[in-house]
DNA sequence: TCCACAATTCGATAAATATCGAAGTGATGG
DNA sequence: CCATCACTTCGATATTTATCGAATTGTGGA
């Protein structure tokens, strides 16, 4: 059961655009902790060389398997990491 | 760089029978730690409803992403975790 | 009210992938 | 040697997926 959600979770980490996407969006998770204002796909968007929909699709996808919510702001969509998931995820792959 | 390395790792983990397979790898690598004797695959396909040439595969994917270290020992194959990858995964996925 | 911008949806396509059965390889034990 | 066992290779297939351009939606500003 649990597996199934874990592969998931790495199948939305497994191309290398999604995978810098999501890191990107933890960068300014982080960066912006102190103003907890998330982090704007525009700004993002601008800095790879792939499409809108692409992106919109990528985003889909890591939203889909749980590691980020989304929220419109306005004009903007802000992205947020969901912290929960991703200690799980540390977990699983933790060697003791 | 990085990045694409590591996508490749995620994929490798994408799979839910791929994923169970390295996590039986893990468990066997950590109860057989002080033999250092590695893991049967054998006994492992057994246990899974999937033909021998998928796991076969599988085995080359996980080899393939570096996860594990496979040998062959006479009539059978023994695998073993590469902790150092691992290792990179856990720092990379690391909220600060 | 209309325009520009952000993002999504749609439809298409080329590439990758999981899985299978059949056949092949290579070691072990009788 | 020969049969068996563990695993691999091959060829095929159905499904998934990354990406695109075009069209669409929705928001805010002029």
């Amino acid at each position: 059961m649990k597996t199934k959600k874990m592969a998931k979770v790495f199948k939305a980490l497994s191309n290398p655009n999604r995978l810098e996407l999501y890191l990107q969006i933890v960068k300014k998770h982080e960066t912006s902790y102190q103003t907890n204002c998330g982090c704007l796909i525009s700004d993002i968007t601008n800095s790879f060389n792939i499409g809108a929909p692409t992106i919109s699709h990528h985003l889909k996808e890591l939203t889909n398997a749980e590691l980020i919510f989304t929220e419109r702001n306005g004009k903007y969509l802000v992205a947020r990491v969901n912290e929960e998931i991703v200690n799980e995820v540390n977990e699983l792959l933790k060697l003791h």
